[in-house]
DNA sequence: TCAACAGTTTAGAATTATTCTAAAGAGACT
DNA sequence: AGTCTCTTTAGAATAATTCTAAACTGTTGA
């Protein structure tokens, strides 16, 4: 007979917890699984906090911080720098590239095959390129 | 016979202030005149309140900060935030791209031709490319 | 030449995102 | 269960940046 999705959706971020080395504690399980239900997004700490809050999850803004650190190290997710103000997490760790509206601060994918990005230039001596950020910034018109 | 080349700096920052419709008053004409004497820089607001500071020129930050986006308007800087905690002035306006290393805070600009960025994504509806922003990751190794 | 106005500067307070602290709580292992 | 270590948390602290409102200055036109 089959699981409830529920309990299916909790195995598996206990799952992704322990392959990522991180103990999986009731607070990093329900983070887990809000941040991986339902397709790639883009969140920013306090954005996933009043989620957490308004689903009646119990857990601090500092353990909110943590935990995406924590799941950014772990390669869970990655940090998205564009507005000098907030940092997004993504849950789309693929290799690949944002627009940014200033106007609505909405980070979304470029969808389809990426930007190609052809001659990656020589790196300052001594050191080795480590990751190619493309934004493309767009306005309402 | 020539002018002293304090005087033609003095006159030089003037006249961009007055293109850029901004009053010249003492501390716009400082501050331009330390932004723009040698090749392009890459500072932030403390960077150069420092650099105002030790060099006998007298200017609140906040007036830093306010020149800093009077002139990013105004189309002679360009802002550039790759760093959550810090944001970034470049005196060089061209379209070009940056190397970013964060172990040492350094922001450069990559030489030579730039990275070519081919097939500009369709940007979503009811938007147009702004810009777009290449920075290229770099660790020392 | 200078008064008058509009634009500018400034110190200091306020705000915002984020990090730190240190004490209480909870997994893991036996 | 008992012990150890890791985690969570409230609240304080920090750091970058912005705001406020009063003093100041460049510009203009009488
Ligand atoms: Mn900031
Ligand atoms: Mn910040
Ligand atoms: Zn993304
Ligand atoms: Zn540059």
């Amino acid at each position: 007979m089959r699981k409830k999705l529920r309990e299916t959706a909790h195995e598996t971020a206990t799952m992704r917890l322990r392959q990522a080395g991180l103990r999986p504690t009731r607070q990093r399980n329900e983070l887990a699984k809000l941040l991986f239900r339902d397709g790639h997004r883009h969140l920013t700490a306090e954005m996933l906090h009043a989620e957490a809050v308004a689903e009646g999850v119990k857990v601090s803004l500092a353990t909110v911080y943590n935990t995406l650190h924590q799941f950014t190290q772990a390669g869970l997710l990655l940090q998205v720098v564009v507005d000098p103000t907030r940092s997004y997490f993504d849950t789309n760790t693929a290799d690949h590239q944002h627009f940014y509206c200033e106007d609505e601060n909405s980070l979304t994918d470029i969808p389809g095959p990426e930007i190609s990005v052809a001659d990656l230039p020589t790196p300052p001596p001594g050191t080795e390129i480590k990751r190619v950020d493309v934004v493309v910034h767009v306005r309402r018109h």
